[in-house]
DNA sequence: GATTATCATTGACTTAAGTCAAACTGACTG
DNA sequence: CAGTCAGTTTGACTTAAGTCAATGATAATC
């Protein structure tokens, strides 16, 4: 018997871009092995060394991947909303997480326990070209960390990463941090103290004009320039 | 009829990590698609931005993985040798390759054309699952890159090389650094004088001893701390 | 084997960005 | 609503590492 709690499980799971265009009845197995667990904001999902047993997706919340040096600076990998898996790396490679996850609202995740799902992957070729895709996609996005953290200066990062905003909030010339300054300078590999003096020298030099948390493009082509050649 | 060449070629193809226990059928399937080709030492084989219609394996050679800023500093991503799979992040992401591929050497390289190689891998589960298994190992990799690059110092990451490569040979404290310094800086996100003034401060602090492209290990306590904690 | 390139090293200097400290804002909590 | 605490901003200073330039060492090629 499948109670109402299950079927829409069952339907959000095939609402997101790893499980979309799945089979009824592999949905259904899936959400039978999935667990529904609740984390308050700032609680700890997981630390780097934890033994992966499983992975997860953000049902609703936000969630923050990171990595933290032993004198406490911290690296910002990813932040997860809702209908993004992710913890997926121990699954299919092994061994333990590499990274820390927290909880950065009061979030609710699936859990999907490893061997469970390695056995559906194994009879689901759509499934596996989805995860691979998502795979693929997460390469191609540490690439350009890579990238920017290598080879380009924090002006440019912030330009980049101004300009990734706005694309994906589609509000014209006018964009939402989503984080605060603190974790926004964490995930484009800086300090508070430095993000707040670049944005300032962004909008010195007329690029952007700042609002508190809220930013209107001012010259775009600016930015873009700033954001391709990685410095002033 | 199968000549001499692709037999051996299908032999090769099952003793690599990505094939390795495929069904005989399966691998003459994959040899079938399979092309090789040869490239020059400084050849180009793609470049960030070229559609990608397939994947390599490497038979021979040696062959670098690298972005380029605008005005010209490279940051290598990986240095793949024989049997190591590379340029799959178009194939299953879909858009062109995020990253540019030349030869370091005289290299063979086997090439799997796009199209009929996710065919196969939607009829053989085992081939999905190496592939999940190689691609999170990569996210493994890059996490550990994007950590040395954010949040330890040139020497860290020096020494958290010299201990992989002491691992890698598995030669006691003796190692050789397998490229050149310029290539090595590269690799480490830095640049040919400050990888030469670290290597000489390594071996001034008393952690190292230098022979041209050979290093011995002299306090390998130390040098662990140092790549743990990143900085001296 | 002489001659180019390419690579490696060293020194003097510059600079982007981090550290430390202080003031300021705002927001949650008791 | 007072008071603490987390987040932000600004200023003065330090520092890791990059730039530029010169020299030395290798190695490749004709």
């Amino acid at each position: 018997m499948v109670d109402e709690r299950d079927k829409s499980l069952v339907k959000w799971l095939g609402e997101t871009s790893l499980f979309v265009g799945m089979e009824e009845q592999h949905l259904r197995d899936l959400s039978g092995i999935a667990m529904v667990v609740s984390y308050k904001r700032r609680a700890t999902i997981f630390s780097e060394g934890d033994p992966g047993n499983g992975f997860y997706l953000v049902k609703d919340g936000k969630v923050k991947i990171f990595m933290i040096s032993p004198d406490g600076k911290e690296q910002i990998l990813h932040i997860f909303g809702p209908g993004n898996p992710f913890g997926e790396v121990p699954v299919f490679a092994g061994q333990s997480f590499p990274a820390h996850a927290v909880a950065l609202e009061n979030s609710r995740l699936v859990f999907l326990p490893r061997d469970d799902f390695v056995a559906l992957v194994g009879v689901n070729p759509a499934l596996a070209l989805n995860l691979l895709a998502t795979l693929s996609q997460r390469l191609r996005q540490f690439t350009k960390m890579i990238d920017a953290l290598s080879l380009k200066e924090v002006p440019g990062r912030l330009a980049a990463h101004l300009l990734y905003l706005s694309e994906k909030q589609a509000a014209g010339d006018y964009l939402q941090l989503e984080l605060s300054k603190t974790q926004l300078a964490s995930l484009l590999g800086t300090i508070p103290e430095t993000l707040s003096r670049m944005l300032s020298k962004l909008q010195r030099e007329g690029l952007i004009v700042i609002e508190g948390g809220s930013i209107s493009i001012v010259d775009r082509e600016g930015l873009e320039e700033l954001a391709e050649i990685g410095k002033f």
